[in-house]
DNA sequence: CCTTGACATGAAGTTGACTTCAACTTCAAC
DNA sequence: GTTGAAGTTGAAGTCAACTTCATGTCAAGG
């Protein structure tokens, strides 16, 4: 337990497979947390790696750095977490992962009862049209058969 | 077939369920097409709506609007798409879906088979660590164990 | 003819999660 | 002591898909 272990912001970039600048915005949005030595730089506690291998999990769970920061809320602060710490956060994980999950097999249910009518109707279609727009009084903003989330396509990777 | 039968942005909004803005923003980009009457105001095919149709459908599959373009482009210009267009067109967006219902029950299963061990160590666990960043000598640029259109949160609904 | 509402435009704003930039300062090795 | 790599900052830029805004034009009913 030196005081001496700590880390630079770029050696916990390499550790951690985050770039510098996003360690920067991590902190500056109260995720992560550092000390400075006598010049002003930035040290890092060695447990910022577990938190960031958390951010990293949380994130490809699909939830964003604000329910993130919740979340890190809930972790026991000293230790290390336990079998019942991850498995209580998991459950929460899991929920939105089966979430999304139903969305998907429903759109592609959906896709699969239309390619026999090939209609694409604005009206009948329930693939065109999830929120059947234009059959009641009251306008839908949108398509939100599926969340946000789901809508947008993989850049390259 | 008068040629009177097209209608203004107003009510093209009305009965595709997007914002006007929207349909600006499409003929802009090229997605769809506006004629002009004699005061500069748009006026649109009937043709139109179904074509609106084809983009909330796609969009709902995850496309982005640059290869909803690419997808319009392999559609009849002139009839309506029959059974074997939307064949030939489902069979893509399904694997689309596929894939992305693959890669979240791939994230599920990693949480389950890591809810024993509360690990989320930065070397070993496959879910804080689907790349195993610090393994090799090559750095990963962030996690890709799923796309980037699976990362995000739902904004609100 | 006049008003009111729909429509036109380009520019700028929004959101989230960062990255990039410019202009320094500090650290570590030699 | 010198130098080059690594670190610092706030501000601004990025991306997608739109929306909002300010300002001006047009169309239709009475």
């Amino acid at each position: 337990m030196h005081t001496m272990d700590m880390l630079g912001v770029g050696e916990v970039a390499a550790r951690s497979g985050f770039a510098a600048s996003a360690l920067r915005y991590y902190e500056s949005q109260g995720l992560i947390h550092a000390v400075r030595n006598s010049g002003g730089q930035r040290r890092f506690e060695r447990n910022v790696l577990r938190r960031l291998a958390f951010i990293r999990a949380a994130s490809n769970v699909g939830l964003s750095l604000d329910e993130i920061r919740v979340e890190l809320a809930k972790l026991p602060d000293n230790r290390t977490p336990n079998k019942a710490d991850w498995e209580r956060i998991s459950q929460h994980w899991r929920g939105r992962l089966d979430q999304q999950i139903a969305a998907l097999e429903r759109l592609r249910d959906g896709l699969t009862s239309c390619i026999g009518c090939g209609c694409l109707s604005l009206q009948r279609c329930a693939f065109s049209n999830p929120n059947d727009v234009g059959a009641g009084s009251d306008r839908a903003p949108g398509a939100t058969l599926l969340p946000a989330l789901l809508r947008r396509a993989p850049t390259k990777a």
